[in-house]
DNA sequence: CTGAAAGCGCTTACAG
DNA sequence: CTGAAAGCGCTTACAG
């Protein structure tokens, strides 16, 4: 391994002198920075992320905490904040928590993480009030937490929401059911509220035996279906509490040679780029995931470099947009 | 911050004694070990791996480089990865490289990688030579190169493209056309070569206006399909380079009202768990993907590990899946 | 403007 | 079986 030592030996200089040299120090003469950085390329030298954590006191790395990284809900957050941490100067490191218990915050420690982004708190969870016993800055990505006050970024369902229910009952559909997600996450509790909020503005209700509750995954939305659609009477369409839990509602229509809009209308909410393709044309509720991913990895640096800020929360606003999953009940 | 000193001090004992205690080290008495563990978990104490890595001269964490965080095939690449990484104890850190140019390596040194998977070269890349010159362990996922040796695990696509095409054949097809991937990366030249020459082995080849070349991307089987099918006189099959660039072909054939495979069949390779959707229904060469991810994971651990063993390649049968993308033509 | 010294949190010979 | 010492590659006061 080649160390600022050799570095310095090459150059002549000391080996802080090539430390502070590399990091641009105004302290050093132009004369020797030169000298240093010719030094460093003709060795190809990199300074070591390791000796820089270990003595400046934090790492640059962030970890990003996800249920379930086939899901492609997350391919579509990681992506950005990925490449937005990169230009800031920071790295991202993926954790898996499935039992969402407290070793995220022992994880962080035993791997030096500066700070975490929470993409899958619970609203119950331990870990935000374990992170904040230990200092360790974190933000909620498009959740937030009843207990810990710390910095989020989320969605806004209300005006999406509503365009949709506008959409749908227009069209004519009374009978209106639902496959939300988890109840003991914000966001599932927030999109169902809306809903249920709004249909009541409309004089309308979800009937009980019409709502399911799951994971924000395709077999959510997958067994869902089937499970409304099998017995009599179902409804005649089906609100999906995001895009892959709708995606596995399609699946499922087509399985069982139900037709959608014909059949059954369903809609969902995220607006992924599959629910954008031809072979699947989902009616659904939009807002900028990208954005919202990068705007997360700005909220934890900001917050690792200066924890003291006061707490930032940017809410990020949803619109409806009509694709070929909505139509007329019957038609 | 709580370290190994902080332990040491509750537990009546020195800070090496700590560190060799928590490692389970045999020279440690177990009443010595009882009670550091329990000052250990005591202060929510987990080593610090920032500090460990320095200590022992090599982290333990290895980078994943890929091209395109967005697409869906590196998804089922990263979770089996990840997690057998992390069940071996170590750590997966992604890096994407669009430029595939030099800075792999300098990128390893900087944030203290222990090895490198390296799932995106293409066949003429600098990198690997970098990496070797440097003495990074690396291994080749899904590609080789021509210069360097080096661990490797790959697909043998023999198999599955001789099913495929008996089948596509068998059904009349005698106009096929393909979609490949890139020229440069061993893994779209190999496909090609192999469906070329079974090809040959039918008295069939393909017509040089029906073969297209471009990233293993939606947008390669997207622009792709409209190409072949937009001129007159097109194949009455095509056979795509990867799933995603099928997934791409087909929706492009929605969009302009192409019936598949009524009009047009059309093939895919990978198998992902999208082409078995009912909305999908791909037909395409399968193979384990996620033992395929895991395996990769467990040589560059073993290299890193054991850097003067025999290099490893582990080459993955492919099979064939016949579904609803291929059918007779004009059918 | 530059260098010598100390220290970040670990691990690992070396003594005892 | 356990401790004191040294060192991994950096950064950062502190002198000069």
């Amino acid at each position: 391994m080649i160390t600022s030592r050799d570095v310095a030996r090459l150059a002549g200089v000391s080996q802080p002198t090539v430390s502070r040299a590399l990091r641009d120090d105004p302290k050093v003469s132009e004369a020797t920075k030169q000298r240093v950085r010719e030094a460093a390329v003709a060795l190809g030298y990199a300074p070591n992320a390791i000796g820089r954590a270990l003595s400046v006191g934090r790492s640059t790395r962030v970890g990003l905490v996800v249920t379930d990284l086939e899901n492609q809900f997350y391919a579509h957050v990681i992506a950005p904040m990925h490449h937005e941490l990169e230009r800031l100067g920071y790295e991202l490191v993926l954790i898996t928590e499935s039992s969402e218990s407290a070793p995220v915050a022992e994880h962080v420690m035993a791997h030096g993480l500066c700070g975490v982004v929470l993409a899958t708190s619970t609203v119950e969870s331990i870990v935000p009030v374990r992170l904040h016993d230990r200092g360790i800055p974190f933000v909620y990505f498009n959740r937030t937490s009843q207990g810990v006050q710390a910095d989020a970024v989320t969605v806004d369902p209300e005006k999406g929401v509503r365009e949709l229910l506008a959409d749908v009952i227009g069209k004519g559909h009374t009978r209106i059911g639902a496959i939300f997600g988890p109840r003991n996450t914000s966001t599932g509790e927030q999109r169902e509220n809306t809903v249920r909020t709004v249909l009541d503005e409309h004089g309308l209700a979800l009937a009980h035996r019409d709502v399911l509750h799951g994971p924000f995954d395709f077999r959510t939305g997958h067994d869902g279906l089937r499970t409304l659609l099998e017995r009599g009477d179902p409804p005649t369409a089906v609100l999906c509490g995001n895009d892959v839990v709708a995606l596995g509602a399609l699946n499922a229509a087509a399985e069982i040679g139900v037709r959608v809009p014909g059949d059954v209308s369903i809609a969902g909410f995220d607006d992924l780029p599959t629910s954008r393709w031809a072979l699947v044309r989902l009616s659904t509720v939009a807002y900028d995931l990208d954005e919202m991913s990068r705007e997360a990895a700005r909220l934890i640096v900001a917050r690792v470099e200066r924890p003291d800020a006061p707490v930032a929360h940017s809410v990020y606003p949803t619109h409806y947009v009509a694709r070929a999953t909505t139509a007329a009940p019957g038609v």
